[in-house]
DNA sequence: CATGAATGAGAGTTCATTCAT
DNA sequence: GATGAATGAACTCTCATTCAT
């Protein structure tokens, strides 16, 4: 889509070959080596395009987030209602994360827990990013479907705790298949949590007679 | 309490030391001579107690999981419902977390993402902790306290997933100050939901008209 | 005023942005691709001009040190008596030293110590010029200005390694700031040597009675 | 001499090899490996008693100064006169290169253009050993040995100087063969300068005529 | 039991240099 | 003539680990 420089060409060669080789050996176990022959160069042109094997590490994310950023804006815009979005956010992140596995593993496994990574851009754009699910609670709270009382940043807590912890599972145990799958289940519990319904008893009910039997 | 021997005392020594190092390090920038030099130790002997640096990792863990473990139990013991459980758990690990930082520290920032870790005897223990959370959602499901249709491993993912989210956040940026504190309303929404009760109105009410005043 | 080709101007190009580099850098620290960015130009068109980095660095003395030698000889010419023609030599290269520091810094601390630099026309060069001194001090002796056993190559050696050792305290350290003062005090020590005349008392008068009066 | 702990027994046998190594190879050029090799040891265990190349650099002078120190003190002792002194000084100096052409090698051709060295414990070392012609020529002020205006920095100089372009000469073309025996020559000339006795011609002599023969 | 001493194995980097365009 | 791009070839330095004492 964008017109590419033959450098960037170059870059995003190597960050391809980097995100197999991170993804796989983790940051420590990674060698410029493989990276550079995965990319079919020297090691040496490795430096010629990134400053060290750090920069590179946290490079590789960049236009992934970037895209799926502009992605999950756009999808949003389909949806209206705060509880039919707030399930679209989990369903973006959850199938984005199931269709880039290297990716997902790069960042669930090696950068989330990384100090650096956080005066990164990248760590920015992900920031941004899940401020869309503050921006949507905030949107239900207004609309009167989410509680008043409701806290936005618990809410994102535990979205995207959740999917971590599942990604995190996902990755290294292969289970479960489908990760998209837990959409619904995850949206439905954070919506309606899992209290049955039998606390109905305590409710007052105004019933009032109408003998017209107009309800 | 249990009957030290001199080895178990030297292997405490120098898993407080590790212990201390690798979370302030991390696993690769932590190194054996830092590590010795905390016990008051040569590296040599580091090596007749553990038999590689990996080892020690994952021995730093083992006791402090044990012990976490035999007190959440004993605790819970003192608890009646499953929503009192529930709460009682999400204190438990915020508790536990905000008492135990350099633990925490290892745990989340090194130890999950570690494959290896999967294969070792801590890890099997907190396996089996966390499924005390299964039980106490099975048990609450039984009781009528829990929709029928509860999966009590998604409960588990998000409880164990805004926990983590939650205590990476803590011991990256110090935010929030009391881990605790958020113990009820991670409850309440685990149980609750977010859902503003208005959706009430949709409840069908069969009022049934007994003239004979039994309901 | 020699005609130049573009190849000689780009050569001097080149040569003025390496003598800055190696001058501030040593040889070693230096790198082509500092040299290039200061000529304006690319790391490959460096090799265009010379064949390597060591060849870049022989070249960078070559005109100069010409120069300097034409100037140097025009000057003697202007000066009678082997004295007098050597305090001009030790005030040429002084002041030359000081009017080049650049240069000075080239040859003082990189070059002088350089094997490979006894083989070049550089280093002739300067060996050719130097020689002005040996033929000084033979004038002088032929004169009878100087002993005749004064040795023309222990004169260079004082002259030159004197000045070779104060050049370069004055490079390393800045001090003195006046590098031409000394010509005097140089060259009057090397003539007069430090001894107090007072061992005249030692030497024998033959006084000779000459009743006619004619001396 | 001195009781040695093992520790420095190994650096001895370091710097010994590099010693070797570094007067052969200048520093650049020089590589641990060959220097452990010279050393029957590993690369590594250079490390162990070296922080970096550049220290052991630094290192190898320092006992080979500090004994060269000693010996010239003491030898001074032994002789009576500013004189007499400064051709002891020479005569020390020469010997010395003479006799331990790597530790020369490593002085006058690397060394002495170091900037970085100029802060070193050697070098102050060498400053204060080359204190010691000052003090000579001031002795020799005081006693009427030398011209009341001679200038001690420059009488440093001078000899200094000559030995140092003397011997890099001597290393880098193996001539003179006999280093020591330009001390005569050089102390003389220090001394006495090169200017002919003839300039005795301008001395006023006053005799006077005293008939009855008693002088 | 404890350790001082030694090292194997490798990794990241740097740069002078080449060559097709 | 000029250069962008690529790389071969080293080198320093680090550390987990071993073993004789």
């Amino acid at each position: 889509m964008a017109v590419q420089t033959r450098t960037e060409a170059r870059k995003e060669q190597i960050i391809g070959a980097a995100e197999k080789v991170f993804a796989r050996k983790g940051f420590s176990n990674a060698t410029i080596s493989e990276i550079a022959q995965g990319a079919g160069l020297s090691d040496a042109t490795i430096y010629e395009y990134f400053s060290s094997k750090e920069e590179l590490l946290f490079s590789v994310p960049l236009e992934t987030i970037r895209t799926a950023y502009e992605d999950l804006r756009g999808h949003l815009k389909f949806i209206r209602g705060a509880v039919n979005k707030l399930r679209g956010i989990i369903y973006g992140y959850l199938s984005f994360y199931q269709g880039h596995p290297d990716f997902a593993s790069i960042l669930m496994l090696i950068l989330k827990h990384n100090r650096k990574f956080l005066e990164t851009e990248a760590y920015q754009l992900m920031r941004q990013q899940s401020r869309v699910i503050i921006q949507v609670v905030e949107e239900g709270i207004a609309s009167g479907e989410f509680k008043s009382d409701t806290d936005p940043n618990l809410v994102r807590a535990v979205v995207l705790g959740t999917i971590e912890h599942t990604v995190i599972k996902w990755l290294l145990f292969g289970k479960p298949d489908d990760l998209e799958a837990m959409t619904d289940s995850l949206s439905d519990l954070t919506v309606d949590g899992i209290r049955k319904d039998s606390h109905l008893k305590n409710i007052k009910l105004n019933v009032v007679f109408d003998e017209n039997g107009e309800g």
